[in-house]
DNA sequence: AAACGAAGCATAGCATTGCTATGCTTCGAT
DNA sequence: ATCGAAGCATAGCAATGCTATGCTTCGTTT
C-alpha cells in the first residue's frame, strides 16, 4: 500500500490559501506551496488542481460561517434568534471579505449546493420556530422566509463588499431590512424592530 | 501628430469581450484580438492592459442596464414604475449573467462608483415620486428606499446567478420581496402587491 | 509641398501561470 | 525480504499578461 496521505497537508494548504486571500496577496500554485515545505504536486494530490483547491476554500468559508452560526445560542425569542443569524452572516462577510467573494464566485462549475445547506437549515429552523411561536403567520412556508431573509442580507452585504455602498450604510440599512422581512412574514412591527435591535446590539466577534 | 485613435477599435474589443463572456469562453488577451485584425497592443493602447479592459467591460454592463432602465416609460403609478425598474434589473442579470458577475466583481480596486450612479438615480427618482404621490410615508428618505430596494433585488439575483437558488425561485420570490420593501416604505399592502404584479406581468425583452 | 515627429500598433520575446511527465521514495501486503 | 501502489519532488510544457522595439501613419510646421 502507499504512503498514507496526511490530512494535515490538506488543511495546511487551505489555511494558507485563506491567509493569502485575507492579505490580498495573489493565490497562485507556487505562492501557495512557498514556505510550506511541500511541492506543487501536493495541490494535485489533494485537490486535483487549482479549481479543486478553490472549491475546498469555498467549503472552508461555509464551514467557518457554519461554525459562527452554530455558536449562536438559540434565544427564547425565535425572531431575535433569526435576526442573530443575519448578524452572523454580515459579520462573517465583513471579517473575511475575500473569502466571502470566493464563496459566491460563480466561476466554479461545481455548484456545490451542499456547502451552504447547513447555514440555510438554521434559517429555516428559526423561521419555523417563529411561526410556531405565533410571531409569523401560519400560512408562511419557513423555507420561503429563509430564502427571502438570506437574499435580503446577501444583497446588502454584497453591495458593501464590492464597494458599491459603504460599510456604514450596510450597518445602517441591514437591521431595517431584516425587520421589514419579519414584518412581511406577519410579525408585529414593534416586536420585529425590538427583536432586531437586540440582536444587532450584541457585541460582535472580530474573527 | 499621431494617427488618430479609432473609437471603433475600442468598442469592437469591448463587444468582443462581452460576446466571449456570453459564450462562456475564456477572455484572454490573445483570444480577444483573435479574428479582429488588431494586435495585442491595441488592448494596451485603449485600456492600458487587461484590468483596464475589464473595467471598460464593467462600464459597458452598466451602460446596457442604464439603456434598459431608460427604455421604461414612467408610469402614472410611481410604485409600479419603481417595480418595473426592478424587473429590468432582474431581466438584465438573467440575460447577461456573466456580464452581471463582472459588473460586481470586486477584484477591481477601481470601485468606479460613477458607473452605477445613473441606474441608482432612477431608483431614487421613482422613490421620490412615490413619496410625493402619497404612496410612501413622508418621513422616508428616497435614497434609503432606493438602496434597500436595490440590495433586495441584488441579493436574490446574485443567489440565482451563482446557482445557490434556481431561476424559478428567483421569479417566485422577487415580486414578493419587492412588495415587502414598498409596504415597509408605507404603501398599502394591496396597492403594493397590485403595482408589483402589474410590473412583473409585462412581457420581457430577451436582450 | 516637403520634412518632422508624436502616437498607433505589429512583432518578438520576457517572466509567471497552471499543468503534466517522469522517476524516486515510502511503506503496507504478501 | 520483496513487491508494488501511492505520495510527491523535479523538470519542463503551453498559455497567460506584459514590455521592448521599431515601423507606419498623418497632422503640424515652415
Amino acid at each position: 500500500m502507499p504512503r498514507s496521505p496526511s490530512p494535515e497537508v490538506r488543511s495546511l494548504l487551505i489555511d494558507r490559501a485563506a491567509a493569502l486571500l485575507a492579505q490580498r496577496e495573489p493565490v497562485t500554485l507556487r505562492s501557495l506551496v512557498a514556505s510550506t515545505g511541500v511541492s506543487t504536486m501536493a495541490v494535485y494530490t489533494y485537490f486535483e488542481g487549482m479549481p479543486g483547491l478553490w472549491g475546498a476554500v469555498r467549503q472552508e468559508g461555509f464551514r467557518r460561517l457554519t461554525d459562527r452560526v452554530r455558536s449562536i445560542a438559540p434565544h427564547r425569542d425565535p425572531v431575535r434568534h433569526l435576526a442573530s443569524l443575519g448578524v452572523a452572516y454580515v459579520e462573517h462577510a465583513l471579517a473575511h471579505p475575500n473569502l466571502f467573494r470566493v464563496m459566491f464566485d460563480a466561476s466554479f462549475d461545481l455548484p456545490d449546493p451542499v456547502a451552504a445547506n447547513e447555514t440555510f437549515s438554521h434559517l429555516v429552523a428559526a423561521a419555523r420556530r417563529s411561526i410556531d411561536a405565533g410571531r409569523f403567520s401560519l400560512d408562511n412556508d419557513p423555507a420561503d422566509i429563509a430564502v427571502r431573509y438570506w437574499a435580503d442580507g446577501h444583497g446588502i452585504v454584497s453591495l458593501a463588499v464590492t464597494g458599491v455602498i459603504s460599510v456604514a450604510d450596510l450597518r445602517r440599512h441591514a437591521p431595517a431590512m431584516a425587520a421589514a422581512v419579519f414584518i412581511d412574514a406577519g410579525d408585529a412591527p414593534e416586536q420585529a424592530h425590538k427583536s432586531v435591535r437586540l440582536a444587532w446590539a450584541i457585541p460582535k466577534r472580530r474573527t
